[in-house]
RNA sequence: CGGGGAGUGGCGCAGCCCGGUAGCGCAUUCGCUUUGGGAGCGAAGGGUCGCAGGUUCAAAUCCUGUCUCCCCGACCA
């Protein structure tokens, strides 16, 4: 776990900048901003996302929809816009996001004394909504989509920006607007969408955890806990470094609520007229918040192999011009038998910053690897390789760079799974009774794994007394035994944390 | 939305208590010297002190309102 209290401290601003007590979301949003990935917009609650956070992004994007692809989806857009009436129409639905919503009552504005206003002329006859999730405005679109089962299943997903307004914000982990991918099936059977639901919560396990190099436990949420208008809300939820736990990902099965709703039924082989089974299932920005509390430490941020934008960064050390240029020669030589081998690798050749400070900057932005390269390496044929996640060094040979530098990006990706989820295992306990689990979330955090009756009661007193909520009921079925609290039988252990 | 803290050149801050027209470090630009872990010296540019009112001869400083950010609660991907 990081020290929390420093990272990326020039010595010249030590001075001023250590008076500075920071705590884990200082330690948090400063690895954002020298990792350069956001910052906040003028807007409340909202962020602008900086060119190293969108590439970041855009390889999680490119990861997941090539999983959506192979799983037999498709991309689609609906409108941003959702007519008020829609969202009234699930009645669980509304209630959940009712309090939540931007809502555009006006289409114009007017100059009044050099200012603008809004033109009340200009009202609309119904408001409509900025979606905070597509369920409503698909399903409408579903309707006359489908009629017959050799309609289904549609398989669909978008990406877009949603906007919830909430109450507290915090980068990448709850902002009002932010970005996401939501995928919307509907199947003739019930089985089949139960089926697509945990298909597409395993790939979420997968992406979090090979990609992501996160582990994840994958469970179903409580009803409490459940998504508005969904049957069963299934979850991947991962630790962050300072003990919480943090939902990655939710896969919703949905019965044929928005069926219902939208009126949205098919003629089935033998000829009856059925509703329409769903699924929704979605992963947002969030998961850079994610990316970040699970391996970042005191230089900056540390990005798996198989996401970095850069995943080797060449760095050139020279004195004269002579040597400038027999090094970047040499440089480029590595970079394009990188590239050969179809390594994201870049040679850092800007002459106004010295090498110390260009380790310190690609340490800070989390590139994996690093290799710097001076007049000692080329008269020796050699490299100096520095990983990031380690923060080790070794000189290499020249020859045979590129394979080593793929096995040890394949190894770094390993490396950084097992350490987190070693981290996890130390941060997980498993307890028995009450008194015992209030002790061990007091002293030691993170996942507890206990005994509970199943009820909603049981679950809110917890939650009141102690802060912790039943993160997931795992799917990994455990033993029965008794419920820690009220003494109630109880079929298997469930998952308790503290949650962002 | 309730409680606490904060908004001052791009970034991090001091100045505020006790009003007198803005300063430091980093960054930027130019020059020379440097370059194997965040370079040195010299010079230069850049801020109507979050915003709006009020008090005053005079406001970064005092008063009121408001917006935003951070932390703690309630809500949530």
């Amino acid at each position: 776990m990081p020290s929390q209290k420093l990272i990326y401290i020039p010595i010249s601003m030590a001075q001023n900048i250590t008076k500075r007590e920071k705590d884990y979301s200082q330690w948090y949003l400063d690895v954002i901003r020298e990792a350069q990935l956001a910052e906040h917009s003028p807007v409340r609650g909202c962020m602008v996302i900086r060119p190293t956070g969108m590439s970041l992004w855009e390889n999680m994007q490119q990861a997941l929809d090539k999983m959506f692809k192979d799983t037999g989806h498709e991309n689609a857009y609906f409108p941003l816009f959702i007519p008020k009436s829609f969202l009234s129409k699930e009645a669980q639905h509304v209630e959940g996001f009712a309090k939540e919503c931007a809502v555009v009552t006006h289409s114009r504005l007017m100059s009044v004394d050099g200012g603008v206003e809004v033109d009340p002329d200009s009202k609309l006859d119904e408001e409509l909504i900025v979606r905070p999730t597509s369920e409503t405005i698909i399903w409408d679109t579903y309707r006359n989509w489908i009629q017959s089962y050799r309609d289904l299943p549609i398989l669909v997903n978008q990406w877009a920006n949603v906007v919830r307004w909430e109450m507290r914000t915090r980068l990448f982990l709850r902002t009002m607007e932010f970005l996401w991918q939501e995928g919307h099936t509907a199947h003739a059977t019930k089985e089949e969408a139960v089926d697509e639901t945990l298909q597409m919560l395993e790939v979420y396990r997968t992406f979090a955890e090979e990609f992501m190099a996160m582990p994840v436990i994958t469970g179903v949420k409580t009803e409490s806990e459940r998504f508005a208008g969904a049957e069963e809300t299934y979850c991947i939820e991962a630790l962050m470094q300072d003990g919480k736990a943090l939902q990655a990902g939710t896969s919703h099965f949905l019965g044929q609520n928005f069926a219902k709703a939208f009126d949205v039924k098919f003629q089935d082989k033998d000829g009856e007229l059925k509703l329409v089974w769903a699924t929704s299932w979605g992963v947002s920005t969030r998961l850079i918040g994610g990316l970040i509390m699970t391996h970042s430490d005191d230089q900056g941020l540390i990005i798996p192999p198989k996401l970095a934008p850069t995943q080797v960064v060449i760095v050139p050390i020279y004195r004269s011009d002579e040597e400038r240029e027999t090094v970047l020669e040499y440089g480029d030589s590595i970079l394009a038998e990188l590239k050969g081998l179809g390594v994201r690798a870049k040679l850092d050749n800007r002459d106004n910053y010295k090498p110390g400070f260009k380790f310190a900057e690609h340490e800070a932005r989390g590139i994996p690897l690093r290799i710097a390269v001076g007049p000692r390496d080329v008269q020796k044929n050699n490299v100096e390789l520095a990983r990031r996640d380690t923060l080790s060094k070794s000189f290499e040979s020249r020859d045979g760079i590129g394979n080593l530098v793929q096995d040890l990006l394949e190894t770094i990706q390993v490396d950084l799974f097992e350490a987190a989820k070693k981290f996890r295992t130390e941060k997980t306990s498993e307890v028995e009774t009450y008194e015992e689990f209030k002790q061990v979330l007091k002293e030691k955090g993170g996942f507890i794994y206990a005994h509970w009756d199943g009820t909603a009661e049981t679950e809110e007193l917890v939650k009141n007394e102690t802060k912790a909520t039943i993160r997931c009921i795992p799917l990994e079925k455990g033993e029965e035994g008794v419920c820690m609290v009220t003494g109630k039988p109880s079929k298997q252990k469930v998952l308790f944390a503290i949650s962002y």
